[in-house]
DNA sequence: ACCGGTTCTGAGCGTGATTTGAGGATCACG
DNA sequence: CGTGATCCTCAAATCACGCTCAGAACCGGT
């Protein structure tokens, strides 16, 4: 389950962080309100079960964040802050905010808050923007490159209408790629996106996996390799 | 909207049940955690957009009125009390409840936590009280999957016609699972959203309901495992 | 308090998915 | 054209994950 932790202070972040790693949950780490806002775009590392959202940031105010947040997705947020007095708290709540905690909190107590707050929230999904005008409504989170198809929720892929199944890693590995067409991952990248340890890996395991989804997909140039960087994912030449 | 007020006291009852009217929501009072349990029944006076439980009630432990709460419907709970300390909060918070705010409280706050609760929750409704039989003749809200039915309020599942007895869980399960035929559910979100209650599962209770589940529907491939991630329940073939 | 049904736990097992390793191909650069 | 670095192929070994089964704990109704 993945957590975005919004704290400018290093220590606390560093200290809290581990905390919540040994409960199981997986971490992200923004520094301030520009950087929680790019991390909950599309491909910055998302989605997230619940966003812990303190308010004395640096570059803007804490319920702006909090409000832009809302405006554009539907995850949860815990504002978590020194500032106790009841107007903020109220203020704060009705920004949007699914609870608001003050410091010095009790951690467990926040975890059973992380918890009770995502659990109300399991499922909803999509943290991510309005759907775009003229579509369905309904089918919503797919890509298509060509003849290729990637359902995200479903986990299918379909290569000119044809079901290709995919394993885990080889799915998670295809739907990072395709989530930024064109711009390359760096192979470091990639391995703490897909296997979520940032352990420095020194085996073929990537190149294993890529090469197997070449032969899977059938279509081998779809994935490029660029020497001493990585890997991306080349659109097919569409017209715009 | 509507609210259950659970409170002995009907001093304080009174005096906050004035105050939530004339914010536009309507009360309805419980005594105790027996009437409160017979009013979360159908037909006692709900549905209910929240409850907000005294946990000092005479007849019996509010933690235990919470839990029983929990174990039949998925009405949001927040515990209102006087009851402090960090252990009872956590106990609170993982027995399902949504909130926890502690007396005094500021009437404001409180306000704004309903709100945040409900904004959460509006739209749920779902699978909550069954419907006493020989019903009133709600159109039932079935799904249907090849010889499968699923009727959502009545809780009752056929196959080929004949009807199938699921226990709670399975129950849940199944309709969890056919709300969104073909996407992948996570095993974390399964759990949380079926187990209301937080807990730290190592075990092997999931699979062992997946299994009863597919061996009683005698469809052993409706529900697809998904290796490295969880469930899904295949949906059925469709033309496009 | 009892009893029947439901839910949870733990150990062992099988099946795939994942990783590893060695050698061969390819590339960038002098 | 040579050379080192980088990436790829292929198969075998390892490992994680989900499954089964049986029994224990637990709950709800009588």
């Amino acid at each position: 389950m993945r957590l975005l932790l919004v704290e400018d202070d290093d220590r606390v972040a560093a200290a809290l962080s581990a905390v919540l790693a040994r409960h199981g949950f997986d971490v992200s780490h923004a520094r301030s309100g520009a950087e929680a806002l790019r991390a909950l775009l599309p491909g910055g590392g998302g989605p997230f079960a619940v966003v812990l959202l303190d308010l004395g940031l640096p570059d803007q105010d804490g319920f702006e964040v909090c409000s832009r947040i809302r405006r554009t997705t539907t995850t949860p947020v815990i504002m978590v802050t020194a500032r106790a007095d009841v107007r903020s708290r109220i203020h704060g709540l009705n920004l949007g905010a699914d609870d608001y905690v003050v410091k010095p909190y009790d951690t467990g107590e926040l975890l059973a808050r992380i918890h009770a707050v995502a659990r109300r929230t399991a499922g909803d999904e999509k943290g991510a923007a309005p759907e775009p005008p003229g579509g369905t409504g309904i089918p919503a989170e797919a890509l298509r490159f060509g003849p290729l198809a990637i359902e995200l929720p479903t986990r299918r892929v379909e290569v000119d209408g044809t079901a290709v199944p995919l394993t885990r890693k080889e799915f998670d590995l295809l739907a990072l790629l395709a989530e930024r067409p064109g711009v390359v991952f760096r192979r470091e990248q990639i391995i703490s996106q897909v296997w979520r340890t940032s352990w420095e890996g020194t085996g073929r395991t990537l190149e294993v996996h890529v090469a197997s989804l070449r032969s899977k997909l059938g279509m081998p140039e779809l994935i490029e390799t660029v020497r001493g960087v990585g890997y991306r994912l080349v659109a097919p030449v569409v017209e715009r």
